[in-house]
DNA sequence: ATTCTCTATATCATTATGATATATATCTTG
DNA sequence: CAAGATATATATCATAATGATATAGAGAAT
């Protein structure tokens, strides 16, 4: 699925700008998916050059002028047919878990920070999701709470994976460099 | 982390080609980085420029020419340096939460389908993790298996997850359905 | 006999990333 | 109260990654 396509997932939620999309990014999307305005404004552009989305030039007082889009009918069309088509792919990219693999290569210091931070970016994560389903809104919350709830096991599994064993890790990590 | 510096990580563990570095990608990396041989393949030819690694063209009887690469110690200290200055992030892209979420836009029995899909790709993780545990073969084992169970933890939560509520979600669906 | 998979490298167009630029308003903090 | 940070808003650009395709011989399977 690439930016263009969950442009169109978030149009169908609502009309909006550019930087309205990203916000949506960073706070309902963000267990599952990242895009930068790098991805969402050409992606807009073109959308709108392939007529799946209008744009309308909305002036503002105090604010700067935005361009607000809007889904078209063959643009919702392209949307469920994306979908329709979509293999329900899982994908990780994990810098921490890279760092596990090469733990032999880290002081056990930076070992013990890697697993504090981690621990703290998924309170961070898991008081996000709470956030985000109290706040609600949806008027479809199905899929929605079910992908929330999913989202939260699996963080919650990874920290009490991490405060069962990572001070196992940590001394045997500790043992290996008393040996050099 | 970009493909350049998971290159050096892998030639730290012995020497290899770039068809080789994907099959460790493809195995033991595989629950948390995705790389193919457009982007490795232009990374050794950038390490090998900048004296990162060395390579060397071996011809095999019955097999074409392969061009294995060698860790050089400026490129294990940059590969020391890089790991130093990694935050540990960990970053999910995944379809399969993105069709959840526009769940009502799908057919129920398209989410069943979804569902299923999703719980036999997280058995056949499931499997790849054991089976490169039982290979073993690392020097180092230590972060290698912690990142393993955590891994494992991971997923086994998202399969209990799927498998307590997915039911729920379909009824759910149906439901809505039948109302339109 | 044909098709499929494995070994092996390379390129290429399209897409995404992450940083930077620009401009204004409001909110916070010392 | 001034300074700096944060929020609104769009756009571009160099670099990197993706996914597909090309090439080519060997062995295995149907």
């Amino acid at each position: 699925m690439d930016v263009k396509t969950l442009c169109l997932g978030v149009l169908s939620m609502g009309d909006a700008s550019g930087y309205e999309i990203k916000k949506v990014f960073e706070d309902a999307f963000s267990h599952f998916y990242v895009a930068g305005f790098g991805s969402i404004y050409p992606a807009l552009a073109e959308l709108t050059r392939e007529g799946h989305v209008t744009c309308s030039d909305i002036e503002q007082e105090k604010r700067p002028a935005k361009k607000v889009y809007h889904l078209t009918e063959a643009g919702l069309a392209a949307f469920r047919a994306a979908l329709a088509n979509t293999y329900p792919s899982h994908k990780v990219r994990s810098d921490f878990m890279v760092l596990l693999v090469f733990a032999h290569l880290l002081k056990p210091a930076q070992m013990a920070e890697v697993l504090q931070q981690r621990l703290a970016d998924i309170d961070d994560n898991l008081l996000h999701i709470d956030a985000c389903l109290e706040r609600g809104s949806s008027s479809h919350p199905e899929g929605a709470d079910f992908a929330a709830g999913f989202a939260r096991a699996v963080l919650q599994a990874g920290k009490d994976y991490i405060e069962r064993h990572g001070d196992g890790l940590l001394h045997a990590l500790e043992n290996e460099d008393k040996k050099q």
